[in-house]
DNA sequence: ATCGTCATTTGT
DNA sequence: CAAATGACGATC
């Protein structure tokens, strides 16, 4: 289902978003029956000559009282749960006269597979098959609700090849747990869609109004979209999914929390009313998830918004794909094959012929890289818009002045932020964000506080282990003579830079102001126009109901100074979708140096520049999203055995193996005490022979677990830790 | 987990 | 030379 052409249907480039052309044509068109009823279906014949089987088969045929294929496409092809890389493909079983009418494609089975029952799913039901040897029958039909639709069917295959996994890992992320009670549910009953007036919130865009016009004429328009900040983002998505439907067509929006799935949520009921969407999130019972899953499979919601799982959703005629903050990192699944949504979504958007929108306040690479490669268009603001809703951002550096206040000085407040929430204290709540608690070891003078800093480059000092001597993250020199600069101290100590501690110190300076933290296992979603601190961590930071009256973006060294490929983009991220809380000219204070590009796209509210200067660094550097990597991780002698069995496409670059990151060696709960010592390779390759890669390592994942190799190694396309 | 295949051993 | 045993690999 292709569209027809459309002015932003560019495909030029898309090397690894677009899959070969036209996929490959059904191998056995169901044309005509397989005829003769006879036992054993068409290639029983062989079999039951030898002596041996014949008697054998006679026996089973008898105990299991003589089931008969139906007469009409007796075989159904099955998807298997088995956990083998190299029996990732369909297997052929016979479906008996009995269960005719209940396998139907696309139903959850039970077969025997190889001695034990095993779950499938029934892909499609042909006349034949070209296995040589014996058919099985089903042994039941679990359930005939066709839950495995055929796009999410062949979307799944097409997930599984990109990411070097398998077909049923996937489905086990598309496919909600069964609930028999809720199936039986007599399915509720929704009205048609009106088409909206006007482009409402996306007026503020040159581009918008195109962009819903050729969502309203059933066309694919793709975009990369930096929002503008504020709190419009919610009430455009949910015109866009308006437009969608009013043009008969389901709109599907990806967000990373339950507090976006919220606000969405909201901003879809006021657009369409009651009952024509349904919001999914993890923390849903099964039942209820169950439920709303169902009314989209059955057609009765045709907007869903949700957390990364409904990247999946089984929408009808599939018009919008939306992915908001896509460089959020809780978006990549921690299932293997760890899918992303940006990618997934793509593969939808082009598989269907839907529009995209994929953006946020910033603006990622790998966006930039769809722009850049002609797949989408960018969809932003023009200056002037942006000038009249952007926040005032100052930054103070880290040898700026502290205040003579001594609690403001004990909080580490630079006196400009300090003096800066003061006065924006009187008119509403300010907004302070801390780096997460154990984000990044920080050491400081054991008396004072002090930030403990290199003597050289003025870098965050780090303890490689609790009793080593403390180096510098930045230019790594020893520091053995560390004394504090502001008191003469030489102890150094660890510090805890968290919310909860940033909050009493803030309280102490701010005396009679509440408040607020939001952060690890208590998020607050919105707070209200009453004076008050809110200190959040990254991403957990509240909405205020008529926005904050000021930031403080406060350690913002630790954010930037971490060993990472992506502390930049990251790190510019996390700032500008605090700072867009902030009420239009509000000031923002950043704790750090102004010369930093980050620092400086922050204060010009210019995300896109800097992320094409971001993507232009990576590709000469050679790191993604320039090129494509995988990671390998497992003990070395793992890794290398996938190596040498792995035929990696013409100039790949194999890096390390060497001691893998710690989340990455501990990612899948292995309950073995002492852990193998776990490493990591990266494999590069360019980006056109990403697919190739997918496919040379899945392949041998597939012969070592056919040769039983016991250790299994990670595989992992897009890892997002790299250094 | 189980079944079938094929090579090897064992029994006549 | 046939029957019994066992290793191996595929698994419909």
């Amino acid at each position: 289902m292709t569209n027809e052409g459309g002015e932003a249907e560019l495909i030029p480039g898309l090397d690894d978003i677009v899959p070969e052309p036209a996929a490959k044509p059904p191998r056995k068109p169901a044309g005509k029956n397989g005829g003769n009823g006879g036992n054993g279906g068409g290639n029983g014949a062989k079999t039951a000559a030898k002596p041996g089987a014949k008697g054998a088969a006679a026996r089973r045929t008898a105990k299991k009282g003589a089931r008969r294929p139906a007469d009409n496409l007796p075989v159904a092809r099955i998807a298997v749960d088995v956990a083998l890389p190299h029996l990732d493909r369909p297997f052929d079983y016979l479906v008996q006269t009995e269960l005719d009418e209940q396998a139907v494609p696309g139903c959850r089975v039970r077969v025997r597979f190889a001695g034990q029952l095993v779950d499938g799913f029934l892909l499609e039901r042909v006349a034949e098959s070209d296995h040589e040897g014996r058919l099985s029958f089903l042994d039941r039909v679990v359930s005939p609700e066709p839950v495995l639709a055929p796009e999410i069917a062949a979307l799944a295959r097409e997930v599984a090849d990109r990411y070097a996994g398998s077909l049923f890992d996937v489905l086990r992320l598309a496919i909600p747990p069964r609930q028999a009670r809720v199936e039986a549910e007599p399915p509720g009953e929704h009205s048609g869609t009106e088409a909206p007036d006007g482009p409402g919130a996306w007026a503020g865009y040159p581009n918008g109004p195109s962009f819903l016009t050729a969502l309203a004429g059933g066309r694919a328009p793709r975009a990369v979209w930096t929002a503008l900040p504020g709190p419009e983002w919610a009430a455009a998505l949910a015109r866009a999914a308006a437009v969608a439907l009013a043009a008969g067509r389901g709109a599907l929006i990806v967000v990373a929390d339950w507090r976006d799935v919220a606000r969405v949520d909201e901003a879809l009921t006021a657009e369409l009313g009651e009952g024509r969407h349904v919001a999914l999130t993890a923390d849903l019972k099964p039942s209820e998830r169950y439920r709303r899953w169902l009314a989209i499979l059955r057609g009765s919601a045709r907007a869903v918004v949700g957390t990364r799982a409904a990247m999946f959703a089984p929408v009808h005629d599939l018009g919008l794909v939306v992915l908001w903050d896509d460089g959020d990192d809780v978006h990549p699944d921690p299932h293997a094959p760890y899918p992303h949504p940006r990618e997934v979504l793509a593969l939808r958007a082009h598989r269907t012929g839907a529009a995209a929108l994929i953006g946020g306040f910033t603006r990622t690479t790998e966006g930039t890289q769809l722009v850049e490669s002609g797949w989408a268009h960018a969809l932003a603001a023009d200056r002037v818009r942006i000038r009249e809703l952007m926040p005032r951002v100052g930054p103070v550096g880290e040898d700026a002045e502290l205040p003579k206040d001594a609690a403001a000085r004990t909080a580490r407040l630079p006196n400009m932020a300090f003096q800066a929430a003061r006065r924006a204290l009187e008119d509403g709540p300010v907004l302070v964000q801390v780096p997460r608690r154990g984000y990044l070891p920080a050491l400081a003078c054991g008396r004072c506080r002090t930030q403990a800093r290199c003597t050289a480059c003025q870098g965050p000092l780090a303890l490689q282990s609790s009793h080593a001597t403390p180096y510098c993250r930045w230019c790594g020199r020893i520091a053995g003579d560390w004394r504090c600069p502001e008191c003469g101290h030489i102890h150094i100590r660890a510090i805890v830079v968290g919310a909860k501690r940033t909050a009493e110190e803030l309280g102490r300076a701010f005396p009679g102001v509440a408040v607020r933290t939001s952060g690890r296992g208590a998020v607050l979603d919105r707070i209200g126009p009453q004076r008050a601190l809110v200190v959040a961590t990254p991403g957990a930071e509240p909405m205020a109901e008529d926005g904050y009256t000021a930031a403080l973006l406060l350690d913002g060294w630790a954010l930037l100074g971490r060993a990472d490929l992506r502390a930049g983009e990251e790190t510019l991220r996390r700032w500008m979708n605090a700072a867009a809380l902030v009420r239009p000219g509000g000031p923002v204070v950043v704790a750090a140096d102004g010369s930093l590009p980050a620092v400086q796209a922050l204060v010009r509210w210019d995300p896109v520049t800097f992320a094409e200067r971001e993507l232009e660094e990576r590709r000469e550097a050679g790191f993604p999203p320039a090129v494509r990597m995988a990671s390998l991780t497992a003990s070395p002698a793992a890794i290398r055995g996938l190596l040498s069995d792995a035929r990696l496409p013409d100039g790949a670059e194999v890096l390390g193996p060497v001691s893998a990151p710690a989340s990455a060696a501990s990612a899948p709960a292995t309950l073995e005490g002492d852990a193998p010592e776990r490493e990591r390779a990266l494999i590069r390759v360019r980006r056109a022979a990403g697919p190739a890669l997918a496919k040379a390592l899945k392949e041998a994942q597939g012969v070592r677990s056919a040769r039983k190799a016991e250790e299994y190694v990670r595989v992992q396309i897009d890892p997002l830790e790299l250094l």
